[in-house]
DNA sequence: ATCAATGCAAATGATTTGCATAACC
DNA sequence: GGTTATGCAAATCATTTGCATTGAT
C-alpha cells in the first residue's frame, strides 16, 4: 500500500503531456491501483514542493502537473490539441521581465510564461 | 434593478488592481447595491467576452478581473502585496514566443505572460 | 508500540445552473 | 404579451480536511 508517491511520480514520468490530478487518479485506478484521490493530491503537492514536478493552471482554473527534465528555470510550449509539451528556455523573456519590473520600481520580480500552439502532428 | 452590467463595469473601472468576482460583489453590496453574486459572474463573463475586461488566474486558481485601458495585446506587472497593476508591452516577448513556436513546428501560437513583483510602495 | 501514510466521507470555496420573478420594449 | 435581466437556492467541480485504519520501523 506504500509508495503511492512513487506511483504518482511514475504516472507522470511516463507521460509527455500535462495531466490533472483527476487524470492521474483515473490512470492509476485504470491500471489497477487502489490509490485514493486524496493521496494523489497529497503526492502532487509534495512533488511540486520539492520541484520534481511543474504545476500550472488551465484557463478553467484546473491545476495541471508535469514531470520536468530539468530543475532549471524554464517555460513550456504546449500543444492545445494533444497536450504534447516541449520545455523551452527564454533568456530574452527573463531579461525583459526583470527590466520591466525595474523600470516601474518593482522588486523581487517573478514571472509566469506559457506558450500554446498546435503542434506539427495536428 | 437594471444596469447591473454597468455597475460591475464601473466597480472595475474605478480600481487600479485586479479584483475577484467575490471582491466586486462585496464592494457593490457594501456600496448599498442589492445585486446578486450570480449577476456579477454573468456580467464579468459578458465583459470579458467583449474584451472590455482582462481575466487571469491567481496561483490558487481564482479568476481575477481588471478593466484595461487599451484593446491592444499587452501584459501586466502586478504588485503581489497591494495588487496595483501596470499594463506593459513586450515586443521582445511576442517575438520570442512566435520564434519558439515556429522552431518546434507549432502553428497558431499564443502565449500568456504575467509579471509579479513588489511595488515601490511596499 | 509508535509514527507516518492512506483512503473514505464530509467540508470548502469558487463558479454555474434551474427556475420563478421583475423589468423592459 | 413576449423577451431579457436578475436573484435566490441548489447543483457542480476541483481541492482540502477530519478522522479512523493500515503499514512500516
Amino acid at each position: 500500500m506504500s509508495g503511492r508517491r512513487e506511483d504518482v511520480r511514475r504516472a507522470l514520468s511516463g507521460c509527455e503531456s500535462f495531466r490533472s490530478a483527476q487524470d492521474i487518479y483515473a490512470d492509476l485506478r485504470a491500471a489497477g491501483s487502489r490509490i485514493g484521490l486524496t493521496t494523489v493530491y497529497r503526492a502532487l503537492q509534495s512533488l511540486s514542493e520539492t520541484g520534481e514536478v511543474d504545476v500550472l493552471r488551465t484557463d478553467e482554473g484546473e491545476a495541471i502537473y508535469r514531470a520536468c527534465r530539468t530543475d532549471e528555470h524554464h517555460h513550456h510550449l504546449v500543444c492545445r490539441v494533444c497536450g504534447r509539451t516541449v520545455e523551452v528556455e527564454g533568456p530574452a523573456v527573463e531579461k525583459w521581465a526583470a527590466a520591466v519590473g525595474a523600470e516601474h520600481g518593482f522588486r523581487d520580480v517573478t514571472h509566469t510564461v506559457e506558450v500554446f500552439g498546435t503542434c506539427s502532428e495536428h
